[in-house]
DNA sequence: AAACCATCCAACCGCCCAAAT
DNA sequence: AATTTGGGCGGTTGGATGGTT
């Protein structure tokens, strides 16, 4: 009954692969194909799993993939997709010519998620911090909105000192090889002044993001630059200036004719993009987020959608928004 | 020079679903 | 029909490396 056993368990090697065991691998696969992981190992002569060695090759060895640096438009490919499908590395590697799932989830994990986070976006939403906060608030009585901002404030005070302190130090480094003269007004504070100064404007910027609301635009997060979202990030003192310089802005939102939607933006526009049946999931998938995203819609109109009974936060309760952290 | 810390990323883990038996 | 595996996928871990204290 079933199939035969892929691999003893007992007797496989792991950990880091060796230049020989990729040369095996690789002139096995030259020559037979990847038909059977399950007898690769065996015929290659590798004390492999199957799996291991699957994984190797489709993640290392496969001489289609790239190795280096991710360029501007990869990134830029890569926000896009993320905030339109989220974590399907699969989908967004395949409109990556020859980049793997597990490149781009690494790239997205150690690069992208922070460098959205210092810009003051949520890089699971995409969406910024303070609107998101704004959301909130719109469907909360005032007592708990205080308590919202509170929480606020200690969820995000420490990752937000570390990102701005750092950079300032890095300024001040700057400053110090400077030529004489250079106007350096900027970021003459101290340290420690700089950290109280940040979180008084985080505070505002919280403040003024639960007290104006109506300043925002709810259905849009997509909004390219000059549009409500950018506008109210940029008038919003408590976050960093570069936010308003996010580039979703100057990435193909803002074309002329376009809405600013992602959607009518083209996902694999004259791109050397391979995988058709990927493109057509992709395809699939965008039209259903297309219509999850107008139902989404039509609840924020109403106003109820952020605190449903069942909601979570940055996987938080609701209820555990309102015990502060700090 | 050594200890400590942060970052990167290859590799593994566990789950799911379709296919094989 | 029931059971088991292969392959695909996203999440997580841990070793290597480089920078800082």
């Amino acid at each position: 009954m079933g199939r035969i056993p892929c691999c003893e368990k007992d007797s496989v090697k792991r950990g880091q692969w060796t230049p020989e065991e990729d040369n095996k691998l690789a002139s096995y696969i030259a020559q037979h194909g990847t038909r059977n992981w399950r007898l690769i190992p065996k015929n290659a002569g590798l004390q492999r799993c199957g799996k291991s060695c699957r994984l190797r090759w489709t993640n290392y060895l496969r001489p289609d993939l790239k190795h280096g640096e991710f360029s501007e438009a990869e990134e830029q490919t890569i926000m896009r997709l993320h905030a339109v499908l989220g974590n399907r590395w699969s989908i967004i590697a395949a409109q990556l010519p020859g980049r793997t799932d597990n490149d781009v989830k690494n790239y997205w994990n150690t690069k992208l998620k922070k460098k959205l986070s210092g810009m003051g976006i949520d890089p699971v939403t995409h969406k910024p911090f303070s609107h998101l906060m704004a959301e909130i608030a719109t469907a909360l009585p005032p007592p708990h909105v205080a308590h919202l901002a509170e929480a606020a404030l200690g969820c995000f005070k420490d990752e937000m000192l570390h990102l701005l302190t750092k950079k300032r130090v890095d300024f001040q480094l700057q400053r110090s090889n400077a030529p004489p003269g250079t106007s350096t007004s900027t970021c003459l504070t101290t340290k420690s002044d700089g950290k109280e100064d940040t979180v008084e404007k985080i505070r505002l910027g919280l403040s003024r993001a639960i007290l104006e609301p109506d300043t925002l635009p709810l259905s849009k997060p997509w909004e390219p630059m000059g549009a409500p979202a950018a506008k109210f990030i940029g008038s919003c003192s408590g976050f960093p200036s570069s936010a308003s310089e996010f580039q979703y802005a100057h990435s193909g939102f803002g074309n002329e004719g376009d809405d600013g939607s992602p959607w009518n933006t083209s996902m694999c526009t004259g791109s050397t993009c391979t995988a058709g049946d990927q493109q057509g999931r992709l395809d699939g998938i965008i039209e259903e987020e297309n219509g999850e995203e107008s139902k989404g819609e039509k609840d924020l109109g109403s106003g109820s959608s952020i605190f449903n009974s069942d909601c979570v936060l940055w996987d938080l309760p609701a209820d555990d928004l309102m015990n502060p952290i700090m």
